[in-house]
DNA sequence: CCCTTTGGTTGCAATTTGCAACTCTTGGGA
DNA sequence: TCCCAAGAGTTGCAAATTGCAACCAAAGGG
């Protein structure tokens, strides 16, 4: 059933970043939280806004469910089965933005027509930027990583 | 030599977050650039760090010089083959912030122990959240994707 | 009752990964 | 000078992962 798969469970146990990659880094899973933030719920819903295939589909709805970002709920009324994200799956808004926003400036053409992303008052949302305990800005030069025990 | 592939060039032509994701996101890339942003140069440092196959990590910083993330440079005495990020590859600085965020509060027991993010004073860095053109703070429910011509 | 929709399985075939072993090019040392 | 040890990749497979298509079962509707 499960991949299971013989590698280490996590490939850096001690990196954040490496964590989350082992969880949502693959060609569908951010894609799949990006449609639930879109208002997609169910299995068809997934299926047809990404293109993924229905096997993998499965694979990966039951395996977001399984690390805690999305719950399967059975409709009430049907055989529907609807999904939605858990707090820690809506949690993933910031990446989803970080990664919309790069996308937005460096993997289109000038003049490539390309969604955005507003507020409720249609304004576009300003981009994200790290910013230091005291507000300046941060980048990875200003930055270090810290072993934290 | 080239994987090359039959899937048409970009799974989602009009969305940044895809463009991004068909970009970067595979199990290594991310950890590729989070690792040249903390200071990576060689190809041995990246085999060292990641523990990825070197085959694999060929194929990665090519393909991340590929689409303009690293540029590779030969250092001026000896044969190391330097790696740097470019201007867009450092610039994906915020997503590899999110990612490290959400995993320092979601992919780790109470008690693990692991890295953190800190500013040149030691100060760990705060989280990134969106938000609005106002200043007030956004999430998935309060913000829609619009189709921008 | 029959037919359609929804949500999956299953069976392969085609890709992609990963591990090992092998190559090639400097740069030193003895 | 000659030999050896990096550094940076190749190459050859074997093992996993993906994807496509066809198949299946449970509701609902007409």
């Amino acid at each position: 059933m499960d991949a299971g798969g013989q590698r280490p469970a996590w490939t850096d146990p001690s990196c954040p970043v490496a964590r989350t990659v082992d969880l949502v880094g693959d060609r569908w899973s951010l894609l799949i939280v990006r449609d639930a933030m879109d208002g997609a719920r169910s299995f068809t819903d997934f299926q047809q806004r990404t293109g993924i295939a229905r096997n993998i589909l499965t694979d990966r709805l039951r395996r977001l469910a399984a690390h805690g970002l999305l719950t399967q709920v059975d409709a009430p009324s049907g055989r529907r089965r609807l999904y939605a994200l858990t707090e820690a799956g809506k949690d993933l808004f910031p990446v989803i933005v970080t990664l919309r926003q790069w996308g937005e400036r460096h993997a289109f053409e000038a003049g490539e027509t390309h969604s955005v992303l507003v507020d409720g008052d249609g304004a576009r949302v300003p981009d994200l930027l790290p910013v230091a305990a005291n507000g300046s800005p941060l980048t990875s030069d200003t930055t270090s990583v810290r072993r934290h025990t």
